[in-house]
DNA sequence: CTTCTGACA
DNA sequence: TGTCAGGA
């Protein structure tokens, strides 16, 4: 495939046009979802002029792996992990090459000891957990 | 009618 | 996360 190709279909999938509405429709998230995650810096949707969100194809698929990766058990601090490494992986292998699925394991397993220990302690918060070795 | 932000019996 | 208010 020709760069020209690959480059005008990448601004093809960036190309805002989709309502939170057809969004939630593709994937089966809620609007309080989709804007907690906003909030959070893990989608930056394009704004129209009267501020309603505008999604990209791309902005779908990051959604769709948020959604994925939550049903895994990472919190947003471990999504926002995978994606900065997933940036930097793209950066270093400039010409093809898929990221090293290695390192996304070794995160994920990092973030559900977080999580496990979350579901056995649910009472207690990270602040507390500090306090008991000061 | 759809979406937005802020707030919480 | 759900849901409601009040405005655009």
């Amino acid at each position: 495939m020709s760069n020209q190709k690959k480059r005008t279909s990448e601004i093809r999938k960036s190309m805002p046009l989709l309502p939170i509405g057809t969004v939630i429709q593709l994937t089966d998230l809620t609007a309080r979802q989709i804007r907690y995650y906003e909030e959070h810096d893990l989608i930056r949707p394009h704004r129209t002029e009267g501020n309603q969100r505008m999604f990209s194809l791309n902005d779908v698929d990051q959604l769709l792996e948020i959604k994925d990766l939550l049903e895994q058990g990472l919190n947003i601090a471990g999504i926002k992990k995978v994606f900065e490494m997933k940036k930097e992986e793209n950066e270093h292998n400039k010409i093809g090459k898929e990221l090293s699925e290695d390192k996304i394991r070794s995160i994920l397993r990092e973030e559900m000891k977080i999580a496990q220990s979350r579901l056995q302690k649910p009472s207690l918060r990270y602040g507390d957990v500090n306090r008991l070795y000061q």
